[in-house]
DNA sequence: TATCAGATGATGGTATGACCTTTAATATTG
DNA sequence: CAATATTAAAGGTCATACCATCATCTGATA
């Protein structure tokens, strides 16, 4: 055996109790937990552990402590989940590279899914996002809160809850490179008018040409990233 | 304000206290940490905060505790943290659906990236994993093993470790629909066939053909399986 | 009777201090 | 010098106490 004598600590036991609990329904989100003082006296532990199981599992984001209330379970998402620990991850150059190669992915299927169904519903707010980002532009800056939010809209229309999870799990990952992707743009106007074609393509239902624009949309900064990085060596 | 007074519970400040540091890499794996009692000394609260917050990274996989020793910061990547929340995840079936789409997408996209590598170094065991499969089907079992070694070993062909993480994630939160797909084949032999033409794509280099002869792969799964879910209705 | 303000109790949040087991460093002994 | 015994330190667990907050009940008031 390679994992001979897993010295098991009390919260985590507990912990796991609780996860199968609710990995088979038994406990549902909404559900109220027992206090943390009736939990220490039937599992026959001291409160300390309970409450070291019941704070990592609430840091998980599993559970809800309120004071003078009680503990609930909590409504889970794919997204909450990879919302509370993307900030951890110490991004590394080659897991930034490899990021990039799963955002473009990830990136290119939504434009291509959102044409697919013609931007339905959705494109009033992607034109706001290009009227956010001119406004921006003509102001002289980046245009990062318009390119964010065109982003963003074109993935709610691509109507896949977990490729928009994923997608803000490489962003976020992708933090600082994003806005650095922007930058290296020889003018943001670029990416402005990219994002006009992309709209125009998801509007006509043109799924082959929404890709490959969102595809040379992203491979032009993402080009450009590299290229600087190398040059400024 | 939307969130005017986030009451801040006490080791969730020391927790992000923490993860500060292990951002800005002033903390490093490896690096031991001062003792709880420390700990508590120095940040003026007392040892059960600290351990609340301790104990809560140590579940998160970012930190490890051994007794009599101390707690050390540890090696952290995507892969184990992606890792520790898959278990919980309540998957519906929307869920599921969405799912196989980003698997699809990432298995296409790794069949090829492997194939322009032209399998580098895992012909071998590819090929391995084919003759498991066979051995499997031989003996009148479905070939999950042989099928699981060939997906993965294609992954690390492909030479990107985030999909690898990304994907790996797919598959626990499809871990029960992964085993339905298969028997929802007609022959398992059919998922075998198609393994070794995806291999033969792979080893000659051929990009587009390895992407669709893998997407048809799975979208084979994964229609039978929808199919099947309806007519069992 | 209906309403609302205050009292009350339950609950999570925090702090202490104690004791145990395990580990690692040190001292002891052959 | 090596093996062993000792000891100090670290995390693991427990019991208890007190606080702030929230939900609920109660009773006075309109």
């Amino acid at each position: 055996m390679l994992e001979p004598l897993m010295k098991t600590r009390l919260y985590e036991n507990i912990v796991n109790q609780f996860m199968d609990m609710i990995r088979t329904g038994e406990l549902k989100p909404g559900d109220k937990l027992p206090t943390e003082r009736e939990l220490a006296a039937q599992l026959n532990v001291s409160r300390t552990a309970i409450r070291e199981a019941l704070r990592s599992m609430e840091l998980m984001g599993l559970i809800d402590s309120k004071v003078g209330s009680g503990t609930y379970i909590r409504e889970m998402t794919l997204d909450k989940l990879l919302d509370s620990f993307a900030s951890v991850l110490t991004t590394n150059d080659r897991m930034n590279i490899e990021m990039l190669e799963v955002r473009l992915l990830l990136e290119v299927e939504i434009a291509r899914r959102a044409a697919r169904k013609n931007g339905e519903g959705h494109i009033a707010a992607l034109e706001k996002s290009i009227s956010i980002m001119e406004d921006e532009i003509r102001k002289g800056k980046l245009g990062l809160e318009g390119d964010n939010a065109f982003h963003t809209e074109l993935a709610k229309a691509a109507d896949n809850l977990a490729m928009i999870s994923l997608l803000g799990l490489c962003d976020e990952l992708l933090a600082s490179t994003r806005k650095a992707a922007l930058k290296a743009l020889p003018d943001p106007k670029i990416g402005l008018m990219q994002h006009r074609e992309i709209l125009e393509a998801v509007r006509g239902g043109d799924v082959e040409k929404a890709g490959s624009l969102m595809r040379n949309h992203l491979e032009t900064a993402y080009v450009n990233l590299e290229h600087k990085g190398k040059t400024e060596n």
